[in-house]
DNA sequence: CCTTGTTTTCAGTTGCGACTGAAACATGTT
DNA sequence: AACATGTTTCAGTCGCAACTGAAAACAAGG
């Protein structure tokens, strides 16, 4: 129940748990929802109810809802089955940091689509620009060689 | 000072640009830059004033100011030099795309960082759970492999 | 089928970032 | 020096996303 086994250092995991919500609210998370990803990464458990990461991080139970939805969508996290408990517990999912990449991959497909539409709009009214080709190789390349990363990481990891 | 050297065809140009920079939007900047990149990605020619910009995208000149310094900044625009006139002429950069990939690095490398202070911390506080270790494996390894993925699309770029 | 505990939905509020017009500033022209 | 033209800064407004408390919905047990 308690984050320090140790001593009553002054604890640095809220502003750890906060930071890491700033960074990846720049990834198209929520404030919140950065929130309990960071606060996951640090809880002991590893598993924790709404209650108690609504305590943890001051913010209302509706806004922890909200935010393990979107995560749960996201895939980031998981539900724990806890015997005989009616609460629902939640802990990272352990393909979430995958399922982050992934969601930049579809950015990065989206872009790559729009930029190919971008050619045929400028194509139909005369003009190719470089520029234009330039932005659409850009992320055609990503798209294909992103996800090749990302498995190389998997692969790296699981021979570990 | 058109955009349809052909017909009067109600242009996508501004659909294009409009969805350029919802996606932008996602990757840090805010919308107006979002909108100056677009554009000028679709404009004749490459490189425009600011008032050439207000007028396109229906914004205010202040708005520009900020979007362009903005983007400068990031080097993802030029400012191009234009005999004899008093304006300021912007174009796309040619690293503009690579640019904004070293923003992504940025933040890569940011969660790299953290993610080691995490374990700092956590170890401090006498544990070191496997969830913390794999946060920051996979950033070191994107933090490690991602300069060389974008230095290999600008060789075979430079080489095509 | 009522009670108790938990989660979700909803309506209202709030804080913040982005945009604007106007003023200040810079620079070149007559 | 006065003016004309272009750009930046600034103070105020506005819209939107996120958060909240309260109510509704849901689940499980007695």
């Amino acid at each position: 129940m308690n984050d320090t086994p140790t001593a009553a250092t002054s604890s640095q995991l809220p502003l750890f748990v906060e930071e890491v919500a700033l960074i990846l609210e720049q990834s198209g998370l929520n404030r919140t929802a950065g929130r309990i990803l960071g606060r996951l990464l640090v809880c002991e458990p590893a598993h924790q109810s709404s209650k108690e990461l609504a305590d943890a991080l001051l913010v209302s139970r509706a806004s922890i809802s909200t935010g393990t939805r979107l995560l749960l969508q996201l895939k980031m996290l998981r539900k724990v089955p806890v015997h005989a408990s009616r609460e629902t517990y939640f802990a990272l999912s352990d393909t979430a940091w995958s399922d982050l990449m992934q969601g930049e991959l579809v950015r990065v497909l989206r872009m790559r689509e729009l930029a190919q539409r971008g050619l045929e709009v400028v194509a139909a009214e005369g003009v190719a620009p470089q520029r234009m080709h330039d932005f659409h190789d850009w992320f055609a390349f990503f798209e294909q060689e992103f996800p090749a990363l990302i498995a190389r990481f998997e692969a790296q990891r699981t021979s570990r």
